[in-house]
DNA sequence: CTACATCCTCTAGCGACTAGAGGTGCAAGA
DNA sequence: TCTTGCACCTCTAGTCGCTAGAGGATGTAG
């Protein structure tokens, strides 16, 4: 068994350094084993953990919402039930904000196409933004 | 000119109340003139500036964008260049969110779609997060 | 006069890191 | 063997945009 440096772990797992032993701090990775000089040294399997988590990130799952996640996952004989409802819940999520981003960009259109680019007072994107009841978007 | 309390222009712009007294303490809105026992007396046209503010943070326009949005508002007849740029660099942001929502979207969805509802040792939910080679979502 | 809502200041906390200070370990070249 | 220099260590504090709570003062309605 090599050591593996919290630094090649980094590289491989995509996740940064500080936030490797950030994730140790929060108790999201287990503690590694330390070297002689008190370096920390990962194996193969913690690799796979924080790439996972990354992955996880990345589709913006909360830390706890991938701790959850986790002990599924180490425990592969559960239903995956749990899994699942919170997939479908981030669906929902996702969905929800792509709606309310379209709504925004449309926004920004008209206020951008309506720019002249002159004077401040002559100037689509301040107006729209003074004055509420101009635009578009509707509220919760 | 009568008093507005803070609870007033909360309700009128609505901004919760502790977000005005954070608005002021960071200077993006003016300290208003205080009462007798010490209380907050607005006046109209904070309520625009504040209602200005919540547009556009819910336009999802940073702190400091919009600290430069108000500087603009104040002297109209400044060129609105800046307010352009600062609108269409949102815009740019706003449709990469979306392109990249899209693509989380969809590798959700193959993640619900895929899971049985059975062990987790067959649920695509924890497959896909844990093997990043397996689905679609590519890479900065 | 007494409730009670609203106001005040101040500090600390949230999530998920990121940055920096100040120090130690380790491998490779001279 | 020594030294250079990078990677590592811990710890604290900062980021953003609020939000929550403590502990107290003020203002209003009955």
């Amino acid at each position: 068994m090599k050591k593996i440096t919290i630094g090649e772990a980094a590289r491989q797992s995509g996740v940064k350094v500080p936030t490797v032993r950030y994730y140790e701090s929060i108790g999201l990775i287990a503690a590694p084993s330390r070297s002689e000089g008190n370096q920390r040294s990962f194996e193969p399997a913690d690799i796979n953990r924080l790439a996972f988590i990354r992955h996880a990130r990345e589709l913006g799952f909360e830390i706890e919402a991938i701790r959850t996640l986790l002990t599924l996952q180490d425990d592969p004989h559960q239903s995956c039930a749990s899994a699942d409802a919170i997939a479908k819940a981030r669906l929902v999520e996702v969905e929800q904000r792509i709606r309310s981003l379209m709504a925004l960009k449309a926004e920004l259109e008209t206020m951008v196409e309506g720019c002249g680019h002159g004077r401040v007072d002559q100037c689509r994107v301040i107006e729209v933004l003074a004055d509420h009841g101009q635009c578009t978007h509707s509220h919760h």
